[in-house]
DNA sequence: TCAAAGTCTTGCTATAGAGCAAAACTTTCT
DNA sequence: AGAAAGTTTTGCTCTATAGCAAGACTTTGA
């Protein structure tokens, strides 16, 4: 079953040149710091509670984050797809238990690496290093734009943004999952597109 | 006018103690790069479409970070006091126009440093690379929060929210602005005033 | 110290969007 | 292939909150 796919590490090769150029031989011993595993659709990679230890990098398929709140609704805050890093940052950076879950939204094949190994190469190579400080830039001025978004736009704003800033997240994604990531309601969201 | 408050270095060698240690001789060569500088109440430190060319550490008073969008709304995401760091980091890293303004909520004294000093001092300082990886990430988690907890709370909830996590707010800050944080209209944020 | 400007409160009205329920459609599994 | 599970759409109702306008209160500065 689920065959992993060739091209795989060339994928994350190709992620560090335009980040953090790196030699061969320094790709080479990196290396053997990731582990490829595979995720059925729906899965979990973490759950709401438990302490991230890994970051995950997209080979294949999606994974999504997403919180759980106290009346029981999903706020979904990023979808990753192919060649992107994605965990639970905030839980990893504090050693503090997530308050989010990792799910496989589509059938997931990534490159693993434990949190102690990344953070030692953070502190030991400066390619990585970079990626690490490229990461956490990326990340916030991600949800920097999502917050100025979110706030003061109405629904069917949101919904035109989102068609053009991530396509992708609408044609891969499920409705239900969708409008938990643009907080608004499945109903909406359906009404919605009918406008457009 | 307006004389700068003492203790002003001390509040920033302590800044440094608490995440990077630095030596005494250290801290002297690091001096040089930063600039007091004082802003008075309702003043700009940068405007909406302006290149973001320094970071501010809040010596006393504060200041805060917001968008006006294309209604004419402002959003405000950040309030810098005392001790902190604060800046456009977006228009910082990317070099792009920044989309937010700064400006002072009470009188403002703070300690400067240009854009270029500041990265040169990241790459070639230890301690400064490590200050900066301490704000990314602090950036990073409060705006994560921020994510959760604007999204599907109720105006009273964030409300109690905000006097939680950060009562400084509330008795520092006008209401209106206040309402601009929480995403609240004015009118909104003063009946619930009152229900506790 | 008082007028002018700014801010906060409160009554009223209007509305975007939530949420239930049932029907239509799609996917998954055996 | 057909039943079961899951998802999306649509009608209907209800509510939280926006936003105006007018009045009370507070701050500012000459």
């Amino acid at each position: 079953m689920a065959k992993f796919p060739p091209g795989t590490w060339d994928q994350l090769r190709d992620y560090f040149s335009k980040i953090a150029p790196i030699s061969v031989a320094e790709f080479e011993d990196l290396k053997p710091s990731f582990s490829p595993s595979y995720f059925p659709k729906n899965s979990f990679l973490l759950r709401q509670g438990e302490l991230c230890l890994s970051m995950y990098f997209v080979v294949k398929g999606s994974f999504r984050i997403f919180h759980i709140n106290d009346t029981g609704q999903e706020l979904t805050r990023y979808f990753a797809f192919e060649n992107k890093f994605g965990t639970n940052l905030t839980s990893m950076i504090e050693g503090s238990p997530s308050v989010e879950n990792l799910q496989a939204v589509e059938p997931l094949f990534v490159l693993e690496i434990k949190k102690a190994t990344f953070f030692q190469l953070v502190e030991t190579i400066p390619q990585v290093n970079k990626i690490y400080r490229n990461i956490l830039q990326n990340a916030y001025i991600t949800s920097q734009r999502r917050i100025y978004d979110l706030q003061g736009m109405t629904a069917l704003d949101r919904l035109k943004w989102l068609l053009e800033q991530y396509p992708l997240i609408l044609s891969r994604i499920p409705s239900r999952l969708v409008a938990s990531y643009l907080g608004i309601s499945q109903y909406t969201l359906s009404r919605l597109k009918s406008e457009l």
